[in-house]
DNA sequence: TATTTACTGTACAGTTATGTCTAGTCAATA
DNA sequence: TATTGACTAGACATAACTGTACAGTAAATA
């Protein structure tokens, strides 16, 4: 109950205004995120915003180490997943990016990396760290080469744009293709005869 | 050579803007497709804007009509495509979108559509097409039920993310594992026992 | 109790963008 | 030759946004 943004401050916390932002940063892209316009969402003035941030630049800058860490180490780190075994630490994956919206903000976060080198550069380390940890999975399998890399990109990509590309309206149907989708990504052939 | 945009005109033409705001799309984002900056992008002054473009929501709109018509009619349309066999025309399809950059204004235009509801719509209906031009390939080559979806889905997500996603270093490995995957997407397992 | 921390509101100067208008140019067409 | 089409430059009013400065307040801490 008393968490860092809930601090029963007299006004606006820096939490607030991050939370703020990095809600409009997804719904109308980084050009959006305005100081002005957070500060009117907020009911205050902008004045607040300058004592937590230096500038925008710093603002910009902190969603994106938030980001980073929150939305990528979540899955990877996480220790109850860690034990498991392979086929089982796939479908753990696949359903934890679905339950905690792991790529909310990847979106937002992809076209913004065009403008901002920076950005670019978090893309693409926390692409690595994906591709990295379904590679893993993929190996345990008992794929390599050529193979190996086919199947981390193919789900790392399914899994990462997934919810962007395809209305997720029928959810029956999704169920039943998420496990046709964990069968296919181990079975297709199954590893022995795969090579 | 007197093609519409190479029309010898004293001036910046219509086409002209429209290019330019289409790269700036794609390098920036919606949000920096300002009409001021254009016209210093285009050593002009901005009044010629105004005689070819209501406003700057005139343009926005071209730029998406330009966008869902080429960008999608190109594959989908091509006669010679059409005419062949499923799995050549996977292939095909493959070496389209890879050639002719069919996914060049995919992000940008995903994330404008997150802000504007037209653009979200032009945006579903192109990943309709691409998707029924997948499916139609699939229930050839024998599919059917959740495998056709869930191949279909896994196709046009995977070929419409792969160039965001993962930086095109080594092009002998993307030449193998574009083979590899016409392969794993048409014999993984053979049609006739997959079901 | 005095000070510091964490803010709030207002005001200012500067930049960048919008759309409108006016006056003018240059080339093609009637 | 006169008119129209396709522009260009510059000015204007308006708005949104940026960063800085300054004076004030309420709660937590020394």
């Amino acid at each position: 109950m008393k968490s860092a943004d809930t601090k029963k401050s007299k006004g606006i916390s820096k939490n607030q205004w991050l939370v703020k932002a990095l809600e409009l940063l997804e719904s109308k892209g980084f050009e959006a995120v305005k100081i002005e316009r957070l500060a009117k969402l907020l009911g205050t003035s902008r004045s607040g915003f300058y004592w937590h941030f230096k500038n925008r630049q710093d603002l910009l800058q902190h969603l994106l180490d938030y980001w980073a860490q929150e939305y990528t180490s979540i899955l990877i780190d996480d220790l109850d997943v860690k034990k498991l075994a392979a086929d089982k630490r796939l479908l753990s994956a696949m359903q934890m990016i679905k339950d905690e919206k792991l790529t909310k903000y990847d979106l937002s976060m992809n076209a913004w990396a065009k403008a901002d080198l920076q950005v670019y550069e978090a893309v693409k380390k926390v692409t690595k760290m994906r591709l990295d940890f379904s590679r893993e999975i993929f190996v345990e399998l008992g794929f390599d080469g050529d193979e190996l890399e086919m199947r981390s990109r193919l789900f790392t990509c399914y899994h990462g744009w997934e919810e962007v590309t395809f209305s997720a309206d029928d959810e029956e149907q999704n169920l039943r293709l998420q496990k046709l989708r964990h069968k296919m990504f181990i079975n297709y052939p199954t590893a022995r005869h795969g090579r």
